[in-house]
DNA sequence: GGGGGTGCTTGATCTGGATCAAGCGTAGCC
DNA sequence: GGCTACGCTTGATCCAGATCAAGCACCCCC
């Protein structure tokens, strides 16, 4: 018997009912035409993009097979980093982008005097390290919050072959817009935005994205702490555990720990409004 | 006789104590060879990128005299924009990038519910647009804080060039990855700065910015309302007025209306921490 | 020169979220 | 299994900045 729960009353539901999150997306994933297979063995597919079930969210879409074959270039190596620990630090020399393809990172900048400031959240199929390109040198720090795998791109590589392949030039290009229209979102959200609004949307946008690699867009394991959300969305973590206590005091979502589910997305979406 | 102004003690020097800017940079530009001009006439001129002052800032350095001539063919047409209207809009079809050569704008992003939100304030050879290469629609509107004049880059035409000369293409990197990290120090700035902070960074960024431009490093006419400012740091007006009264209560500036002139610059980069 | 509108300043008051503080739950480790 | 450290929750209090309100300065247009 593990559940010696007290008889408080309990606003979350025990954790039975918020099953963990499968490991892998349970989305059709495109599925590898055998003509293919002959050329490449288990340890080429493995690191192969043109393979990789990952690539709509990395690569561009719509390429022709021979692009589709050199678009295996950009990817020089693989590289695993342990939860709690950097795949790039503020200040190291820049070299290459790395696509997520599993774990989850947080990136943030410091300031001279030791706050910092988280400027995001980074799941499977999402890129880093654009900071890096304007002074060949990093400028924040990206921390992985769950042991993670990256693909390592070096960034020369990429230019020369988006010289060729206009398909990813334009992928590129794309790829850094987006991450400028995301920040806009947040400089909305922390510039006019109250605390509720602030943890609907940063809820809403994390199922969202979560749905889109084939999870429940209900249920949401959170992997960073309070403090963490807390510094993305401008506020402190007392504030982020009571407007969560909060929301579930209003039957909007159910919260144990760091599972989230949403109850009723509508209401947030009324909240963020 | 002007000066009828009341007995009332004035925190602010008078108006000619804070000269108005020039309209050119005073910092030397570079020469144009003669041996180039022969082939120019004063209309071509006008529209060359290789001829033109602002190139440092929008172009790529370094590069060889084919490239250079190349470089003239990203600029399709100039496009004068009148103080109060819109350069594009949120939801206008993207087709190109553009580069101030004149005047000053505000970006911004707006929710469903009215608010908006100043993402940036734009002056002479900085580009804006960006945010529409994702989607190939706008998702900000930009606005002339005063008449203005941009370069108009057809973003395909800066595409196609960008796959012959690689100069252009890293340059067009930087640029994004650059608006990248600024908007990290906007989070920094909106999610964990203080009001006097917030407005200490805006004043010696201006600063600096127009100081590269060749202005007085300690003299500016701000462009934008104080609403503006508001919106940008996450403030409201009366903070912003309040804020200024009180840093020239302290002699860290001098006010009048939209004139500023920083007295002691260590000050607030004391403020700033 | 006069009138109206917009932008700015300043005062008074209010409040959302910060801060300070205490205690609990859970995970990891011996 | 028990200890410890970290993360989370919740309560009490405080304060920076928002809000409400009034009046002034300056610019533009007639």
């Amino acid at each position: 018997m593990i559940q010696i729960r007290k008889g408080i009353a309990m606003k979350a539901p025990p954790l039975t009912a918020l099953p963990a999150q499968p490991t892998q997306p349970t989305q059709p994933v495109s599925v590898v035409p055998a003509a293919r297979l002959h050329a490449v063995n288990a340890q080429t597919m493995k690191v192969a993009c043109s393979n990789c079930n990952l690539r709509e969210l990395c690569m561009p879409v719509g390429m022709s097979p021979q692009e589709l074959a050199r678009i295996d270039e950009v990817v020089a190596t693989r590289r695993k980093v342990k939860r709690g620990t950097t795949l790039f630090r503020n200040g190291e020399a820049f070299e290459s982008l790395f696509a997520i393809r599993t774990g989850f990172f947080k990136t943030c900048v410091a300031a001279e005097d030791g706050r910092d400031q988280v400027t995001g959240f980074q799941m499977a199929g999402e890129i880093i390290g654009l900071d890096g390109i304007v002074n060949d040198r990093h400028t924040c720090d990206a921390v992985a919050l769950e042991d993670a795998e990256v693909c390592v791109m070096p960034f020369d590589r990429i230019g020369e072959l988006a010289r060729e392949v206009s398909a990813l030039q334009h992928h590129v290009h794309r790829i850094m817009s987006r991450e400028i229209v995301r920040e806009h979102g947040v400089m909305l959200l922390l510039g006019s935005m109250r605390a509720e609004e602030r943890l609907a949307a940063f809820i809403l946008n994390l199922a969202q994205r979560l749905h889109a690699r084939g999870f429940s867009g209900s249920e949401l394991v959170l992997r960073m702490t309070r403090e963490e959300i807390g510094s993305y969305l401008g506020m402190k973590l007392e504030t982020v555990s009571r407007t969560f206590s909060k929301f579930a005091d209003d039957g909007v979502i159910a919260v144990r720990q760091r599972q989230v589910r949403i109850l009723d997305a509508d209401a947030l979406r009324r909240i963020v409004n």
